[in-house]
DNA sequence: CTGTGGATTTGCT
DNA sequence: GCAAATCCACAGG
């Protein structure tokens, strides 16, 4: 099948084109922006799923200034949210309002958390089992699979027993974080979604004019160059 | 397109 | 006990 030799190439290139953990290991707004573009693979039972990351949210360390009320570490370790201050690279997927995931990826050297919130992907490879997994018809938009951070956990399979605290740069792992050739020019920066502390920090970074995003399309936010970042 | 309300697990105040 | 980094159905413009 076309899709199946996608996805075989891309599940071949995995292991070369995996991110450094030292990419991870840096404060979160500054991992964030950077993180747009690449791919996250989801490998299932039908193959690697995958999507490009074009919308992301940090969360500060309890370490770092200014303070981040709205982190899950902000009060220190829990044993909810104890990947974060592990080491960087890791996937933390937490539940929410009972129905839905979150995903994560932790930040910062051991002993020190921070993350950054997957907010909505691009979808790359096996979309036919993204739809069957969000419950939509097979030709649904891109926009409806894969934008809000719950979408993509739903459409990538993702859930907190089976994928909170994967290595995600580890070669047999089933999830990972994947290199991508292609550039992200413009970048909108605004405050983030949902959050009632620490509303005013601008730590959401979007692709810019992306068809894939999640929240309000008038949000206010200042566009600028990865390159000034 | 915008706004409202409900579903319902989890972890901590 | 209750608030939470959400989504969906549905109503109205």
């Amino acid at each position: 099948m076309e899709e199946d030799a996608q996805i075989n190439r891309d599940c071949r290139a995995a292991a070369g084109l995996l991110l450094a953990r030292a990419f991870f290991e840096a404060p979160p707004d500054r991992v964030a922006p950077r993180l747009l573009g690449k791919v996250l693979a989801s490998r299932t039972g039908n193959g690697w799923l995958a999507g490009r990351i074009v919308e992301v949210e940090a969360y500060l360390g309890p370490h770092q200034a200014p303070p981040d009320p709205a982190a899950h570490a902000y009060r220190g370790p829990t044993e909810r949210n104890r990947v974060l201050f592990g080491p960087a690279g890791h996937a933390y997927v937490y539940s929410i309002y009972g129905r839905y995931f979150c995903m994560n990826i932790s930040c910062e050297q051991p002993g020190k958390a921070g993350c950054v919130l997957l907010r909505a992907l691009e979808p790359v490879a096996g979309l036919d089992q993204m739809a069957r997994n969000r419950g939509l018809i097979l030709n649904a938009r891109p926009h409806e699979l894969t934008a809000g951070p719950s979408r993509l956990c739903q459409a990538l399979g993702l859930a907190r027993q089976s994928h909170n605290g994967l290595d995600l740069l580890d070669p047999a792992s089933p999830l990972q974080l994947w290199e991508s050739d292609l550039a992200v020019d413009r970048i909108l920066i605004t405050s983030r979604i949902g959050i009632r502390r620490a509303a005013e920090l601008p730590l959401r970074f979007a692709v810019a004019d992306n068809p894939c995003l999640s929240g309000p399309k008038n949000l206010l936010g200042r566009y600028v160059a990865l390159s000034s970042l």
